[in-house]
DNA sequence: CCATTGATCGTCT
DNA sequence: GACGATCAATGGT
């Protein structure tokens, strides 16, 4: 089965996924999201991936065949979700940040009852999850099977004159390689903690500067 | 608006 | 035993 855009470098698809929209079922209903912000990791040496070590039992998703959807547990609490790209072998995925309900708002509301509108229902990576319902049992569903209970969707493509670019979200090492895309003035994008736990040179913030405009 | 902190547990050392 | 690819609540400016 063709794996549009996924196969590739890292970077050309965490910059491509832009747009595109990740719909899950549940008994519950579909929620359908539309990307608005990802991170890219792996690759050729990337000490803040959690592959970088090696393959363990965690990271075998990321080691496997691109399409395929990489799914962790984070402080003790939170689920985040990533697209496996790269040649099979190669461990390397897109941490998907942020994005917009476009599809199930109900019932997005209802598993996010602690967002105060509607753009912070999907802002954040763990907030993202939650609003698909998506948790450790959605490790390694393939994102391209017509069958899946996820599935990765064309959506809109994102123009070069919207995306800008900027430093990975809390990472403790590598937090100045400019890796993370979002959609320009989107109320979705998690514009707050830029640079995490580490403070982040306003040198090194986003490489296209027009957040006002 | 911004900064700080507690919650809570799988994963790796 | 330490540490997170985080979130939400709290308190200050």
């Amino acid at each position: 089965m063709a794996r549009p855009g996924l196969a590739g470098p890292v970077l050309g698809v965490a910059r491509d996924l832009l747009g595109r929209v990740v719909e899950a079922w549940s008994p519950e209903g579909t929620v359908a999201v539309r990307l608005t912000e990802v991170e890219a990791y792996g690759g050729a040496a990337d000490p803040a991936s959690h592959a970088f070590r090696g393959r363990t039992s965690r990271t075998e998703v990321m080691f496997g065949p691109p399409g395929h959807l990489y799914v962790y547990f984070v402080f003790g609490m939170h689920w985040c979700c990533n697209v496996v790209c790269g040649a099979d072998g190669v461990a390397s995925a897109v941490l998907l940040r942020a994005g917009a309900v476009v599809s199930g708002l109900d019932l997005a509301r209802h598993r996010r009852t602690t967002a105060r509108s509607d753009p912070e229902l999907a802002r954040g990576p763990a907030r993202l999850a939650a609003a698909l319902g998506l948790d450790g049992r959605a490790n390694g569903v393939d994102l391209c099977a017509a069958a899946s209970p996820v599935r990765l969707l064309a959506g809109t493509p994102v123009p070069d004159r919207a995306v800008e670019q900027g430093p990975r979200v809390g990472v403790a090492s590598a937090g100045d390689v400019p890796w993370r895309f979002w959609v320009a003035a989107d109320p979705s994008v998690s514009t707050y903690r830029l640079g995490g736990r580490r403070r982040v040179s306003r040198a090194t913030l986003p490489v296209t500067t027009s957040r006002r405009g």
